[in-house]
RNA sequence: GGGGAGAUACCUAAGUGGCCAACAGGGAUGGACUGUAAAUCCAUUGGCUCAGCCUUCAGAGGUUCGAAUCCUCUUCUCCCCA
């Protein structure tokens, strides 16, 4: 496989890929590296594996010799990246944004090769900042009110008659003008994105420069199946642990798991049919393994599975687990639940007792009135609230 | 600027004076079944010192024995006209 096909293989779009094919002989041949660019916007600190899909595209550029453009969209952060939802988001602090920043480069790290010289790390305030509000306005006429309403989410917003704000339009030319001043070749982006790549081609040509190429990646579903995201809970973070991360992919529905092989693993096409051809369940450790080992290390990625298969599937009891010291006296459980962290309220952790998801010790208690004495100098006891929130208690 | 419609719990969405902590669906959580898959079934889904009490229906006031429901003002959104 070429380098072209294999960039096909993890995209879902290239405009177009005729022009690609010309810059990469091109390049070749003059051994100058392409210019790919990728945004990021620090907006939140959790980086999961969906988002991981275009940063490992932008490592199959770099391995081959090409220069990642990073751009750490802390003046975009600013307004945020529409999505249709109408939540007014807070606005960013600049130290909210640094912090998320850094977090974000450390994540990105485990798969880019981010040193001197191997990639370009860039923030769009360098440019954003300075400008002034006539500047804006130039911004601004880059571009018409039509043009930038065919946008599928503002499209649907105005349909739905959902607010649309005026800042928010202006988001596509910001990251068209990031690709004009960093004179990216290509610039790499999640399916929602084409939008806004196609943008800065357009403000590229404009500007005299050549038009970006623009490639998109397909959107790795969470294990449910739905769009992944932290909100339904169905993502893997990056900066998860070994163990919850194997879990996270074992939870993923089957029908996932030929998405998730080819734009979350290293495998080829073959190996992955012959996977998938045998039992689910080993084709998804294989594929929680591969993920972990990725991120965290081979070892830790055969430790997780140990303590998945021991407490999963022979229901025992893991062996780290977290001690918390309350003060020695008698509660009744709800209380003492949420004390240790079991349950936001007590009226939560009563529904769980209620349910029938509460063990002390490894009994089922189901009365909410049932009273619990710490003592001090006693051993620790063990509660266990639905199938993997485990606490010892212990007096203080 | 003028006129009209609207804001209900995580989301969608009923409710137009007492039967409302608020229908229904989704989601979520717990349980059964299992491969922490899917499908299915059951329960729960504001808080608390839990047979009771307290705080919720955009915000602030008011009417009433009693308001999510009626009135006034404010904020926000959408539509039509200018």
């Amino acid at each position: 496989m070429n380098l072209l096909q294999e960039i096909q293989r993890l995209s879902s779009e290239i405009i177009s890929a005729d022009q690609l094919e010309k810059m990469l002989a091109k390049s070749a041949a003059s051994g100058e590296a392409l210019r790919v660019k990728f945004g990021i916007d620090p907006t939140f600190t959790d980086v999961h594996l969906g988002h991981a899909v275009p940063i490992r595209l932008l490592r199959l550029f770099q391995k081959h010799g090409h220069l990642p453009v990073l751009i750490i969209g802390d003046g975009t952060a600013r307004l945020g990246d529409p999505t249709g939802r109408n939540d007014q988001r807070p606005p960013l602090t600049v130290e909210d944004v640094e912090r998320n920043a850094a977090t974000y480069l450390e994540q990105i790290g485990t798969i880019v090769d981010l040193s001197e010289g191997k990639c370009e790390v860039r923030r769009n305030s360098e440019w954003f900042g300075a400008m002034d509000f006539f500047d804006c306005l130039k911004l601004a006429s880059s571009s018409t009110a039509a043009r930038l309403l065919e946008r599928d989410d503002f499209k649907k917003r105005m349909k739905e008659n959902l607010p649309v704000h005026l800042h928010e339009m202006m988001y596509p030319l910001m990251q068209g003008l990031d690709s004009v001043q960093v004179r990216a070749d290509v610039e790499l982006g999640g399916n929602d994105q084409l939008f806004n790549l196609h943008m800065g081609r357009q403000m590229q040509e404009r500007a005299d420069q050549r038009p970006q190429v623009c490639i998109t990646t397909p959107l790795l579903l969470g294990t449910d199946g739905r769009k992944m995201s932290k909100s339904y809970g169905n993502h893997v973070g990056l900066n998860a642990d070994a163990a919850d991360m194997y879990g996270k992919v074992m939870s993923l529905s089957d029908d996932g798991m030929e998405d998730w092989f080819r734009l979350a693993t290293d495998f080829n096409d073959e190996e992955i049919a012959t996977l998938l051809a045998g039992h689910p369940r080993e084709a998804k450790d294989k594929l929680a393994q591969t993920i972990v080992s990725g991120i965290h290390s081979e070892e830790a990625a055969k430790a997780a599975a140990v303590a998945f298969v021991a407490q999963f599937r022979k229901k025992e009891v893991p062996d780290d687990i977290p001690l918390k010291t309350v003060d020695a006296s008698s509660y009744s459980l709800p209380v003492l639940m949420k004390n240790v962290g079991l349950g936001q309220s007590t009226s939560e952790a009563r529904r769980l007792i209620q349910g029938g998801g509460v063990r002390i010790n490894g009994d089922v208690v189901n009365d909410v009135k049932h009273k619990v004495e710490v003592i001090a100098g006693e051993e620790p006891f063990l509660i266990q609230a639905g199938k993997r929130r485990f606490v010892n208690v212990q007096a203080n």
